[in-house]
DNA sequence: AGGGCCATGTAATAAGTTACATGATTGT
DNA sequence: ACAATCATGTAACTTATTACATGGCCCT
């Protein structure tokens, strides 16, 4: 699995708490992999049992204490090792192409809603990560004189991103084919 | 969950075995869905149980007996109030990706090989698509006098691999995204 | 004789979801 | 007063994965 590795790169890319790694979820990493505040709770205490992370209480004016994990050497060499596992190319798990399927036995028309709404969906989180592109990834000024080295963390971080938006662009697209297809199933033909 | 969903769509097109439908989650459902022979198993014995499938046991020569399993109208009937009820886009879990951002931690030109080997499995799953595509959907002679009518089913199936299709083409351009990126850290520079 | 396919399952473990629970602060 | 945000967690339940298990037929 891989919740912990995740839990892992987030950590190195910046120490945080249970509650701040949960909002990351949902907002950048929540393009690759996403998990409930309940469970990093869970797999963050198995790590910290493990030695995996180290935890400091960090008091906070106005709010409850938080506790900033951060990645310890154990945890450090449980990534190395796991970055240098081969892995099986994910398989995907699509809601919405079984409906499409299974619209045949039901009434196809009814269908174009949801899928309408998913196409909303695909675009609002497309806008939210042109967004994010455009806020942290700005093309460099190249005139400038003096050409910032390769950053691996910011490159990687980026092309990921790009995944994501190539994914939601191939998403948006693809609905419209299917809308196009629902349609030629509607009651005027 | 869509399992017992998606099994009752590919019994609708077709009745058949436990093992019949682990074979077709392999193939042409595998797109869009997987699921193991022993989940498969058990989900239909509760679905047995449940009575939204029927059984019946097929002898064979030459061959173990099989149960053969049709949908019932219970099992109709929850497929039908399921496509009715509105699902939340799915969330993404890619593990790649979460090695592509912890490779900025170790050493992003090992990753190479491993990104090389998932685009090889997404060249080999698009060849075999459009092996099927050209196989299955073969575009009609619009010559012919007699267009045949929109069949749902057909359409609907085939609409569905071009989602295949275009997601596996998206990968294969992403990953040398990828790769070019990885290959900026490269030893010599 | 050995490997692969057909066919069905059980058992144990891991992972993920949903519901419940608490309690302070900040904004309306 | 009420809702939202910050912050952490437990408990119960559902799903999914991995390993084990059996047994006959077909082909080489």
């Amino acid at each position: 699995m891989a919740l912990e590795h995740a839990i892992l790169v987030s950590l190195l890319e910046k120490p945080g708490s249970g509650y701040e790694l949960a909002r990351r979820f949902e907002r950048s990493i929540g393009y690759f992999w996403t998990a409930t505040h309940q469970q990093i709770y869970r797999v963050l205490k198995r790590m910290e049992d493990d030695g995996w992370v180290d935890a400091r209480t960090v008091p906070q004016q106005g709010r409850p204490d938080k506790k900033e994990y951060s990645v310890a050497d154990l945890g450090r060499a449980a990534l190395s090792s796991w970055l240098h596992d081969p892995i099986e190319p994910e398989s995907v798990r699509h809601d919405l192409a079984v409906k499409i399927r299974g619209a045949a036995f039901d009434d196809p028309v009814a269908l174009i809603r949801e899928v309408e709404r998913h196409r909303q969906a695909h675009r609002d989180r497309l806008a939210r990560y042109l967004a994010g592109e455009a806020r942290d990834f700005a093309a460099p000024d190249s005139s400038a004189p003096d050409p910032a080295p390769p950053d691996a963390e910011r490159e990687l971080q980026h092309v990921v991103l790009r995944g994501g938006i190539a994914y939601e662009r191939m998403m948006i697209d693809w609905l419209d084919d299917v809308l196009a297809t629902l349609a030629g199933f509607g009651p005027d033909r």
